[in-house]
RNA sequence: CGGGGUGUAGCGCAGUUGGUAGCGUGCUACGUUCGGGACGUAGAGGUCGGGCGUUCGAGUCGCCUCACCCCGACCA
């Protein structure tokens, strides 16, 4: 094994540890020199922009379009909706000034006092308040209804501790802002986003999810619903991975938005909103990957096979090339990525490690040797086997693979999640449950005080009440009060 | 903002009772190599985070300060 790897944190000795290496190994992103920030390098971008490409494919499939609204927003906008304000008044980044001037003191440059702005703006937590600034006057009529419009964007919250795409200062995201006519439609439409999300969790990220709505006091602030998809990850914690919220009239009423309805009579509006963010690469890096680095699913992976030819001169490299080019063209066309690197300045042993590193989930060797036996060694990322298989027909047997390996790595990681979901009776078991990871389903009383008992004694939170699943009655295991059904708990990111 | 820790070569680190700076890796050049992160030879690279003090002399001791990391509070 190559000595890189070798230095590499286990993921049994410290997660944490593991998980900001990888990141860093797999040349994914760094820490930037402003605090709380990330640098997305090329190749994690790579990734970012497939995911972007298919939600954003998926998204247009249902009406929905793209538009952009300002990145800094006036702070009285904020103080519109009082419980959104609760929820978002505290970190957040705050411009007072619009200009700078030459120190006197020769230092560089100050702030000028003198440009001081009448009224701060702020930069963008999330945008709803700007958006519905603006809905306002976009809409007058029902005619005018549904708006489905979705931003791509950045958004800055000033976290106290960050880490790399699972919490950073500023962050890249989708947030989808609706306005409809009736609250049924709206309320269709937050489900149907967040249904959305797992389809997409699922089906691309390999990912599985748990469908379900937050309680209350997990809520969007100012929404009256929060729906959610929670994965679990490798150590056993939870990740919420996507959020759609049903804002009923709370935004229409706080930015006075109204519309004629058909029988003429003015009416607020009904909003949804729902987002998924660059978190998603920390949830695709945890749920996957392994002690030799990053494990990328097919569907999402920007480099799906990668050639290595080994030789010893030129000679050598142009018989491989020469092979591998009419295979190029022929998984290119089945619309294939594939990188064939015949870059000299490498060796065949650290390009091994390197592609394995980076998570490209085929890898193909090609040597003298194979060219004898008209064979290629095919290694696949997800369980780190080799073979020698025979070079002709070769394009089918990648295609073929590559959705194995995407239906592998599903499957894997659903297997696990089955495991660590345990159902527990009673508050003793719970505690002891939470210590080992997992998501626990329980029975809870449905109140506030129940769950903020439960989270300052086991610092487990509920991810989400389920959608589907067991649905029969029982007793919460804290007060023994009548619950409705079993309840999601785990500890979370 | 509390509690803990770390600042020495690009990166990761060592540096003893104070005596004038070292290892690994990476980098550059050349050669041999090339089927799992090659090897040899030569070379470049440092205000020891910053300031003040103690001392003949400070990476090392004292005080101050700054930055970053980890554990909490906050959170997608």
């Amino acid at each position: 094994m190559a000595k890189e790897l070798k230095n590499f944190t286990k993921r049994s000795d410290n997660y944490s540890q593991w998980y900001n290496e990888l990141v860093v190994k797999a040349d994914l992103a760094e820490q930037s020199a402003v605090r709380g920030c990330m640098v997305i390098k090329p190749y994690g971008y790579a990734i970012w922009e497939k995911m972007q490409q298919t939600l954003d494919g998926m998204f247009k499939e249902t009406g929905v379009q793209n538009a952009y609204f300002p990145l800094l927003i006036p702070k009285s906008f904020l103080c519109r909706e009082a419980e959104h304000v609760e929820g978002f008044a505290k970190e957040c980044a705050v411009v007072t000034h619009y200009r700078l001037k030459n120190d006197p003191d020769g230092n560089g440059v100050i702030v000028d006092p003198a440009a001081k702005l009448e009224e701060e703006l702020i930069v963008r937590p999330t945008s709803e308040t700007i958006i519905w600034g603006t809905y306002k006057n976009w809409i007058h009529s029902w005619r005018d209804l549904p708006i489905l419009v979705n931003q791509w964007a950045n958004v800055m919250r000033w976290e106290m501790r960050t880490r790399m795409f699972l919490r950073t200062a500023e962050f890249l995201w989708q947030e989808g802002h609706c306005a409809h006519a009736t609250a049924d439609e709206s309320q269709k439409r937050t489900v149907e986003m967040i249904n959305l999300y797992a389809t997409f969790a699922e089906k691309y990220m390999a990912m599985p999810v748990i469908v379900g709505v937050k309680s209350e006091t997990e809520r969007f602030a100012g929404a009256i619903n929060t729906y959610t998809i929670e994965a679990l990850m490798q150590d056993g914690k939870a990740l919420q991975s996507g959020t759609s919220h049903n804002l009923g009239q709370n935004f229409a009423k706080a930015f006075d938005v109204t519309f004629v309805n058909k029988e003429n009579k003015p009416e607020l509006v009904w909003a949804n909103s729902w987002g998924v963010s660059t978190r998603l690469m920390g949830a695709l890096i945890m749920t996957h990957s392994d002690d030799n680095g990053l494990v990328l699913p097919p569907h999402l992976a920007p480099i799906q096979v990668v050639i290595i030819p080994i030789y010893k001169d030129e000679e050598g490299r142009k018989a491989i090339a020469e092979k591998v080019e009419p295979l190029l063209a022929e998984l290119k066309k089945k619309g294939i990525s594939v990188k064939f690197d015949d870059a000299d300045n490498k060796r065949p042993g650290f390009k091994f490690a390197d592609y394995e590193v980076k998570g490209v989930p085929v890898r193909l060797a090609l040597g003298q040797r194979d060219l004898e036996n008209g064979t290629v060694e095919l290694m696949r990322r997800d369980t780190l086997e080799k073979e020698t298989v025979s070079f002709d027909g070769i394009a089918n047997h990648i295609e073929n693979l590559l959705e194995d390996i995407q239906k592998n790595l599903f499957e894997k990681a659903k297997k696990y999640r089955d495991e660590m979901t345990y159902a527990v009776d009673t508050y003793d078991e719970f505690k002891e449950q939470i210590e080992k990871g997992g998501f626990i389903l329980a029975h809870w009383d449905g109140t506030p005080e129940t769950e903020e008992k439960i989270k300052n004694e086991t610092k487990a939170t509920i991810r989400c009440i389920p959608l589907e699943g067991d649905e029969t009655p029982g007793k919460c295991m804290v007060t023994g009060k009548p619950s409705a059904r079993r309840v999601l708990f785990a500890r979370a990111y």
